[in-house]
DNA sequence: GGTGCCGGGCT
DNA sequence: AGCCCGGCACC
């Protein structure tokens, strides 16, 4: 049964700002329709401390990143985790579990992302007019007796709670670290040792100052996530963000002034080659995803962009943002109706693990008629239910 | 301002 | 569960 002939209660994606999964490693699975899509967008490195958790309903696309002098590790892990604690509560699926039913509450009535046995609560009637389509990958899913249900709920569950929740996967990770100065790529085995570079190398020219460019060497490598068995996968249709021979990060003018790379990836470069966005619309955003895959790219990505939030009414967020990224998403998305732009970053918190920012849900309206518009408002008994109860509209789908 | 529909209230 | 509607985002 595809949520998509599900009306009522729903979950809280009408609410704007999703969730937010932290793979250590690469691998982000979304259990979703595959009409789900999700953008995840890897871009320059940016400055956590930039990350603040704004409540405005406008998300800036150009993060300034201060020349921070004094921005210790912890600070911006802190900062990065606070903000990311905030996005995830915004939009989590509902917990299995009752611990934190009372916390989650206003979020799951419903479920953003349904259950196998979710029964038939909250369902509407089926329109016979309008047969459920199942994916291959969403077959494949059910057909297993216990579809893997360690993908995205799995991992928002573990953000939402704050749940350390440490990862076999990370015993086979071998970390390292990509100089990101233009024509440079040098990989190294430890931040100091890459810092070292960068500085001597990139930034002062043979070290002559030691202060000079401090703590911007930050900005000019990227941590990567070596797997000793399998290396990078990509996921199917996305283009490639990885530890690509190319060494120049995205978007990265050459630094001339030595300022970070950072500086406006998201509004500058939704559709470059490097900057992997991926996809994940549903038809409804409270459809459940299907059992299909996605593997982030092997390399992960410094925060471009802090998960701007809102608080609204203490539980819901929303993120209004306007940028040629956004644009680009609806340029790209149009028969889907529910974008989300995530970013990927790695946090030294999460020991190292990507983690998926959910920077930006925007609903894409339907253009599809509906039985308003088809029937009028004369003709309301003609409407389907769920136009009648102002529900989405069962007749005319996308 | 019209439309679609989320979220929530009522029965 | 069925029904209705306020309110909001999008057009
Ligand atoms: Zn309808």
């Amino acid at each position: 049964m595809m949520p998509n002939t599900r009306l009522g209660k729903r979950s809280p994606f009408g609410a704007l700002v999703g969730p937010e999964t932290t793979r250590p490693g690469v691998i982000n699975r979304v259990r979703g329709h595959s009409d789900l899509k999700v953008f995840f967008q890897c871009g320059g490195a940016g400055d956590p401390q930039a990350a603040s958790t704004s409540c405005s309903r406008s998300v800036s696309t150009c993060i300034d990143v201060p020349r921070s002098r004094a921005a210790p590790q912890e600070v911006d892990m802190d900062e990065l985790m606070a903000a990311m604690v905030l996005s995830s509560l915004s939009c989590s699926p509902p917990p299995q579990g009752s611990a934190h039913k009372d916390k989650a509450a206003p979020l799951t009535d419903g479920g953003a992302i349904e259950r196998s046995d979710s029964g038939s609560s909250g369902y509407w009637s089926v329109d016979p007019r309008s047969p459920a389509p199942s994916s291959p990958a969403d077959e494949a899913g059910r057909g297993s007796a216990t579809p893997p249900d360690e993908g995205l709920d799995m991992e928002l569950d573990q953000v939402l709670f704050e749940e350390p929740a440490p990862r076999k996967r990370r015993n086979s990770l071998k970390a390292a670290f990509r100089c990101l100065w233009p024509a440079c790529g040098k990989v190294l085995t430890s931040v100091v040792g890459i810092k070292r570079h960068i500085r001597m190398v990139h930034l002062c020219h043979g070290g002559e100052h030691e202060r000079c460019s401090r703590s911007e060497e930050d900005f000019y490598y990227s941590e990567i996530n070596q797997w000793e068995e399998p290396l990078c996968q990509s996921p199917p249709s996305a283009p490639p963000c990885g530890p690509a021979p190319s060494p120049s990060p995205p978007s990265a003018p050459p630094p001339s002034p030595p300022s970070p790379p950072i500086s406006s990836a998201l509004s500058r470069s939704a559709p470059s080659p490097c900057s992997s966005f991926w996809q994940v619309q549903s038809e409804h955003s409270y459809q459940a995803p299907p059992p299909s895959q996605v593997v982030l790219p092997a390399a992960s990505c410094r925060l471009m962009a802090p998960p701007t939030t809102c608080n609204r009414q203490g539980a819901t967020f929303r993120v209004r943002s306007v940028s040629v990224g956004e644009q680009w998403l609806q340029q790209h998305s149009a028969p889907c109706r529910s974008v989300f732009l995530y970013s990927v970053i790695s946090s030294a918190a999460s020991g190292g693990a990507l983690t998926a920012v959910c920077l930006i849900f925007r609903r894409i309206r339907s253009e599809a008629k509906k039985c308003r518009k088809v029937y009028g408002i004369e003709h309301r008994e003609q409407w389907c239910t769920a136009c009648r109860w102002k529900k989405a509209c069962q007749r005319f789908l996308d």
